[in-house]
DNA sequence: CCGGTATTAATGTGATCACAAAATTCTGCT
DNA sequence: AGCAGAATTTTGTGATCACATTAATACCGG
């Protein structure tokens, strides 16, 4: 999910194993585990490789964030917009997350970007604890994340800075959900839209 | 999904090895994958069971469902609707699993109704070429399968009779986008209230 | 007949092996 | 140097074992 394996490469068992010192078992186990939810595909010959994006898949996948996180985001909503104290803890920690990825994007630090917006929207998400949604969102950032990564890495963090964190923020703050699903929508809108397939191809 | 296995069932290695014959490794490797997609959990001693259903659960598939599957039926228009052949065979095929689904629940045939309903659902869907959204809802029918049939079980498929079907088979005929988004969420909306976790406790 | 305890069976999980197939490296020839 | 083909290594996958833990059952005293 933070990218750090680029799409195409290929991963075995053995070095999976070797890599974290562990034995073949679990490293399998981890490696279906990511292919039963899309980050890791099985090619013809029964390899497996990180998965490589298509414009279809892009397409497909911000379809997909747009029908659901905004959902998630109304779902934080509906269940702590009115206790006060779970609200503003939340509102201090998206906070904190948000500071340190304007950090990373002004230091053009690629890995903290990546980490401190997953921390962003996940601990927006996971406050919902709609747990279903959640999996499948989940699934979604597995899928594009190694992408994200080379094109960010290609471009610069500087595409990013235009985020619309604030707004989520102002908008939890307000209790809004309305305004706070418009916010989150805009936010993936606006990062699916700043990448594409062609980035990689030049 | 076709809820052959009922919720809180425990599901073992060695035991579903040895029903389809096969050694532990392909046993434990299909338990973990539907482990990650959701339709299988774990307990807290390791254990593995059916999930389990509650109010918040189907709630929240309900959600995912109304805003993933109109979505994906938009795109099978987008994909085949000016393919005349194509969408003439589809129309064809949803038909039959349509004509099949009506006589099933006549029948009261639960067996029959789960199948050729999913059979209908992802005829559909699968025109799409979505393969990405298509994931995410198979995800979704995998933990509602087990519960549909319990409750289908114990109310009968009359409860059913009144699907969306014919809608959305018109909707496709006549290449109307947002009436096939429109009965789709119909057809899913009505299939998910007419049934209930309390059908369950009582 | 009931409830708790001891005994037994079943289970998840990590480890390792074997084997065929695929990828990679090496080699020698033009 | 370039490249086909052989030799070697790496790999996925199924099989089986071992061990600790948990569930199921048997047993027995009241």
């Amino acid at each position: 999910m933070a990218g750090e394996l680029a799409p195409g490469r290929a991963i075995s068992v053995r070095r999976l194993a070797a890599q974290f010192d562990v034995s073949a078992m679990p490293a399998r186990e981890a490696i279906r585990r990511l292919v039963a939810l899309g980050a890791l595909e099985l090619t013809a010959t029964r390899r497996v490789m990180v998965s490589q994006m298509t414009k279809e898949k892009l397409s497909e996948i911000k379809a997909a964030r747009l029908a659901l996180e905004p959902l998630l985001a109304t779902k934080t909503i509906e269940r702590i917009g009115t206790k006060t104290r779970e609200r503003n803890k939340l509102v201090r920690r998206l906070q904190e997350w948000d500071d340190k990825l304007d950090g990373a994007i002004r230091e053009g630090d690629i890995n903290g970007y990546a980490r401190y917006n997953r921390q962003f929207h996940f601990e927006l998400y996971g406050a919902s604890g709609a747990a279903v949604m959640f999996g499948l969102v989940e699934s979604l950032w597995l899928q594009i994340g190694p992408f994200m990564r080379q094109v960010v890495g290609r471009l610069g963090t500087t595409v990013l800075v235009d985020d619309k964190h604030k707004d989520i923020i102002g908008a939890l703050k307000a209790v809004d959900a309305e305004a706070l699903a418009a916010a989150v929508a805009a936010d993936v809108d606006q990062g699916m839209n700043t990448i594409d397939v062609d980035d990689l191809e030049s």
